[in-house]
RNA sequence: GCGGGUGUAGCUCAGUUGGUUAGAGCGCCGGCCUGUCACGCCGGAGGUCGCGGGUUCAAGUCCCGUCACUCGCGCCA
């Protein structure tokens, strides 16, 4: 019987001495010595090197191949001995000596060469994808997601969930990111849209009454890209449960993030359960953040009182104007250069602020404009509140209060990177809770929801009724880690009067209501229990664990930041037929001006 | 839509104050080599210095514009 192989490239030892096998693979490289030559054969699993010995007409058949073509070899298994072991391979102690060489496909010369950790821009390696997945790297990348996925799934599965499969074609919503449209031919003028996340899907389901929902989800969402953010399409571990609140929630959750983490996390630390659960207000405040990384150790103080009537009138001033004044502490940073904290403020000035003031205590002295003009005994005040030592720095961001926490994040991130105060080696989850239901939306001067208005608000109906809308929190929670956000979730608002009245605060008629969300409202009108979930991003739990700055590194064929295909070449022109189909004609966009 | 970075050989990069024939390593082609494992040695081909315009006696280098890739902001309930 014919077969490709008897073994694959990872699985002979010394004990194989003696076989005669049948290995198939691709020519990883090639050191040819003339009278021998040495390829290094590899597949999926592994590399086993072939030798080719003097005038053999397998020597004949690999001189003339390029590296990357796929052969199969027929020889003996030999022992490498002592001196010739390769200890960095698997296979190291043996090696086949060809017999017989089969071509079963032949390379061209290649745009990107295989073999080697070297960088490839961006374009080639998406153009030439299948060629940069047989790279270690990414194949090992990839191999991890699914074992992840693998792992979610029977974590979840063991914890009493189940997977159903949502539509994919479905209804556009109002809601949320830009939708993803498909035209209807059977309905024309009418489109499907491709769902952001099944979320009305899930909490039908919960509707239907089958307690316990999760999906390896397929999401679509047509906005910009980020290098943590897929454009198009992405991946999440949805899930809803019914009958639970938001710590029946976590609970359920958290050992399976944990357990995924420890089991792919390579000995790193894994922050254990339950999560630390931090408000979103206080992170806002000591992290300038909702996604705070937690294994910066620097935290933001808010030092608007300090700065009341103070001689460094830039503050003074900013306090007066209703502004805040946020300290971000940099230990150790006063020791070193000025530079330090003058290129600190040419940065926050390229980002678009006015500016990041600082004070650096050398050797216990107060240093810098602000430490000058502030008076020295308000500064010492300052530097003892702070608890500042005798050679540290504090930077401070000044203005109205969203401005001046974004920018003390900032600033506490680059301060913590720069001095490398950022934990290595471990995972650092939390909760970030409590997010307020609503906010005030200052372009168009009015209450809206700030973020899910599906959210059942903290207090329900009393809440709505009696509370400044700006005061009410609601029941949702983001779950982050290492500074990167896996996911929001929320325990839902099952009560369509509670809805309607949230609406209302926001300045939606009933009639809207119903108009956008009828599908959802009527299920609701027939016994839906109360219910939450969340969905974690399985993506960039991959990108954590395999360490990569960027999600292409962890998708199979990830479409470029301007969400081109370059291989495929989508998005691409369709025929005159297919649009005449659809009932769709396509008016070119106006040239720029 | 806006801002930053990058763009020189197939790939990774160097290229001084603007100066005469633009280099290296890898890869490719040819030759040599019987124990390598990033094999080695000799030789060769390969360049619209992203593109367009400008300044200059002279531009890879300076200026303006533009394109591509990328990172960030906006956006992502």
């Amino acid at each position: 019987m014919h077969v490709y192989r008897t073994h694959n490239c990872a699985a002979l030892r010394e004990s194989d001495v003696g076989a005669n096998v049948r290995l198939s693979g691709w020519v990883h490289r090639k050191r040819d010595h003339g009278g021998v030559l040495f390829v290094d054969l590899r597949d999926h699993y592994g590399l086993t090197q072939i030798v080719a010995k003097a005038d053999s007409e397998a020597l004949r058949v690999l001189e003339g191949l390029r590296v990357e073509s796929v052969v199969t070899i027929d020889g003996e298994v030999v022992s490498r001995g002592p001196e010739a072991t390769n200890p960095n391979l698997a296979t190291g102690a043996i090696e086949i000596v060809a017999d017989k060489v089969t071509v079963q496909s032949s390379a061209h010369e290649l745009p990107m060469p295989v073999a080697g950790e070297q960088e490839y821009p961006e374009d080639i390696r998406l153009r030439y994808r299948f060629l940069d997945l047989r790279r270690e790297r990414l194949h090992r990348n990839i191999m991890l997601r699914s074992s992840v996925i693998a792992s979610l799934r029977n974590r979840m599965i063991g914890q009493g969930f189940t997977e159903f499969q949502t539509p994919i074609l479905t209804a556009s919503s109002p809601e949320g990111a830009r939708d993803f449209l498909v035209p209807s031919r059977v309905h024309p003028g009418k489109f499907y849209a491709l769902p952001q996340a099944p979320q009305m899907f899930k909490q039908l389901l919960m509707v239907a009454g089958f307690d316990r929902y999760f999906q390896i989800a397929p999401c679509f969402r047509d906005e910009d890209a980020r290098a943590d953010r897929s454009p198009g399409e992405f991946y999440q571990l949805d899930f809803e449960m019914s009958f639970v609140t938001q710590d029946d929630v976590f609970n359920a959750i958290e050992p399976v993030l944990h357990g995924v983490f420890e089991e792919f996390a390579e000995g790193k630390a894994v922050t254990p359960y339950p999560f630390p659960r931090i408000a979103y207000r206080e992170s806002m405040l000591k992290y300038g953040s909702d996604k705070p990384d937690l294994r910066n150790p620097i935290e933001i103080t808010d030092v608007t009182e300090h700065f009341v009537g103070s001689g460094f009138g830039i503050f003074a001033g900013i306090v007066e104007g209703g502004g805040v004044i946020r300290a971000i502490p940099a230990p150790g940073a006063g020791a070193g250069s000025r530079k330090f904290f003058d290129d600190m403020n040419v940065w926050a000035r390229g980002e678009g602020h006015a500016g990041l003031g600082y004070i650096n205590i050398k050797d216990g002295v107060p240093g810098g404009p602000i430490a000058k003009n502030h008076g020295e005994e308000a500064a010492a005040k300052l530097i003892a509140a702070l608890g500042l030592g005798p050679n540290d720095g504090v930077f401070f961001a000044a203005g109205k209060e969203l401005q001046a926490a974004k920018l003390a994040g900032a600033a506490r991130t680059r301060t913590g990177e720069l001095l490398g105060l950022i934990e290595q080696d471990v995972f650092k989850f939390c909760w970030i809770v409590d997010f307020p239901m609503f906010e005030y939306d200052e372009d168009n001067k009015k209450v809206d929801f700030s973020h899910n208005p599906f959210s059942m608000p903290q207090g329900e109906m009393e809440a709505l009724e009696t509370m400044d809308p700006l005061d009410i929190l609601a029941w949702q929670y983001d779950i982050v880690c290492n500074g990167v956000e896996l996911s929001s979730g929320a325990i839902r608002n099952h009560r369509p009067d509670i809805m309607y009245k949230a609406f209302e605060i926001a300045g939606y008629s009933a009639e809207d209501v119903e108009k956008n969300f009828s599908g959802m409202l009527n299920a609701f009108k027939f016994g839906a229990p109360p219910h939450g979930g969340s969905a974690p991003g399985v993506d960039r739990m991959v990108m954590l664990l395999a360490d990569e700055p960027n999600i292409r590194e962890v998708v199979l064929f990830p479409m470029n930041q301007k969400a081109e295909d370059l291989m495929m070449g989508a998005p691409n022109n369709v025929s005159l037929k297919q649009l005449r189909e659809l009932s769709i004609r396509v008016v070119e966009p106006a040239a720029k001006g």
